[in-house]
DNA sequence: CATCGGCTATGCATTTTTGTATGACTGAAC
DNA sequence: GTTCAGTCATACAAAAATGCATAGCCGATG
């Protein structure tokens, strides 16, 4: 088996893999499309495969070459973190730290703890990967992830925050206009905002919230923020952060009945513990987050 | 941020780190020292920072390149494992499947288990790879592991074979001349074969079995095929598979004082599962080894 | 049905990369 | 001290990859 492929290749099929063509790929890859495409014929004939049938409206991945996306994609995530890496060479605190978090966290929590963090160390550069898709960090998709989870590998190393509390709440105006539910039955009368699609987390918890169900909802959408803004203006209840609750001047509705704690941790690869900005990165966001909490 | 950096660069680089020098990764790689030597000078010059200090005895990597190295590796792997997906292709079994194992279960079980394999599938091909030291099946370093411990990441495909023991064993010929101890205390004047330093698993045992340290070692090799040699030569006692021993006509000696269960797992990462030539491999080797187990 | 915007494929000139050959240096062995 | 085997750096020629321009094809749109 000749391992003489060169890696540039591997780097263009995972463009036109992307993108769906050729001349996406140039574009996004920065080349030219008669290169993608010879790079591409390249590939194949090095691993003797077929990649894509051709189309002029653009190219078909063949079921190989789907298989090989997965491996295509962690590649350029080390290429990447190797990038990052590099940019970490100084003594100081300097280069690019890939942080990972959900979007509620990354949108409400996260900026001013961030943007502390800058001016105490304006040679940091942050990259803000916002998903609620738990970010594979042993693949390198981001150096450090806030999560809702105990990490299980044994390769992170992982710091617990505590426990962020999710409540339903509303805002005044609207719970003066409709009135403050006294009990669990009380709200079929209200305009409940929940989820559309449930995602795994939601499925996990399942039963533990009874009468918190989707056929029950008024408003449905998928988008956490965009359920916390539909919050804020009035629209109705739903479920949201306590912290950001209080934090917003959000009323909480029965609260005895609906309550959730999210264990919160904050994780990192172990090899990254040496390097400065990853440290100084993850300290800063044990602490803002623990502020957070504190309220 | 610039996402400019040839992968090739990479590969270079990690042949270097590799080589211990740019003439040594130029044979590596198949390319010539010149080209080596720019690809290093280019990449520094991408990255913008010194990855080796230049001698003319060889070039020493600096502590940025040190801290490259895992992911550079990391990606070397992904672009074998890539090139192993790709070799996937058809609807038979065919293409290349890495397994890693121990030492001892590669040389002295796995053999006849993998021939029958390839007499079944002429067109799979296998790459062993032995060490005791844990491969890290999510890096991509093998597509299949043999491994005495039970797997925690949840992205690995695992399946339990059994406990494989491990006991005291001898030659009739050594016991024959020097008698066979009755009692640990016994042990003291035996030629007792046993490790030079304790690896972590070692360690990890520690002192459940007692009276085997490594002063009262009179043979010591840290491999276990070494110690298997020289148990089945009849120059002491040693700790080996009990399956073995049978199979080989050794004597085992005193076997309630010293008898040590090893779980033993067979693992693969979860994207393999429709890999037709993992999942093959898989199965066979799971069979196999129950098979060894029973005796 | 003609047009337009998207795509791929190909020929050709150019740029870039690579290899070859060589020189200069180091350290170990004799 | 000299030789030898190893290293890296550099100059120049050869080879290879790239980009450009263009042709051809498809599908949607007016």
């Amino acid at each position: 088996m000749t391992e003489q492929v060169a890696w540039e290749l591997y780097r263009s099929f995972l463009g036109v893999l992307r993108e769906g063509s050729l001349s996406g790929a140039a574009r996004a890859l920065g080349i030219t499309q008669p290169t993608v495409g010879r790079h591409v014929v390249a590939l194949e004939q090095a691993l003797g495969v077929t990649l894509f049938t051709r189309s002029q409206t653009g190219l078909l991945p063949t079921e190989t070459a789907l298989a090989m996306r997965a491996d295509a994609e962690a590649m350029a995530n080390m290429a990447a973190a190797l990038a990052r890496s590099a940019s970490d060479h100084g003594n100081g605190v300097s280069g690019v730290v890939r942080v990972s978090a959900s979007e509620v966290i990354g949108v409400e929590v996260l900026p001013p703890v961030l943007a502390r963090l800058r001016e105490q160390y304006p040679a940091l550069q942050i990259e803000l990967v916002l998903s609620n898709r738990v970010q594979d960090l042993l693949q390198r998709e981001a150096d450090i992830a806030v999560r809702m989870l105990r990490p299980e590998q044994a390769q992170l190393l992982a710091r617990r925050i505590g426990e962020i509390e999710l409540g339903l709440h509303a805002h005044p105006v609207y719970l003066a206009r409709h009135g403050v539910p006294q009990t669990v039955a009380d709200l079929a009368a209200h305009a409940v905002i929940g989820y559309d699609q449930p995602t795994a987390f939601i499925r996990k918890l399942g039963k533990s919230v009874q009468a918190f169900d989707r056929d029950t909802f008024a408003l449905r959408a998928d988008s956490d923020l965009a359920q916390l803004a539909l919050i804020r203006h009035g629209a109705g209840i739903g479920m949201c952060q306590v912290a950001l609750g209080r934090r917003d001047g959000l009323q909480r509705v029965l609260p005895q009945a609906f309550s959730l704690q999210l264990e919160t941790w904050i994780t990192m690869h172990e090899d990254l513990r040496h390097s400065p900005r990853c440290r100084v990165t993850f300290d800063a966001l044990a602490e803002g987050l623990m502020l957070h909490l504190a309220g």
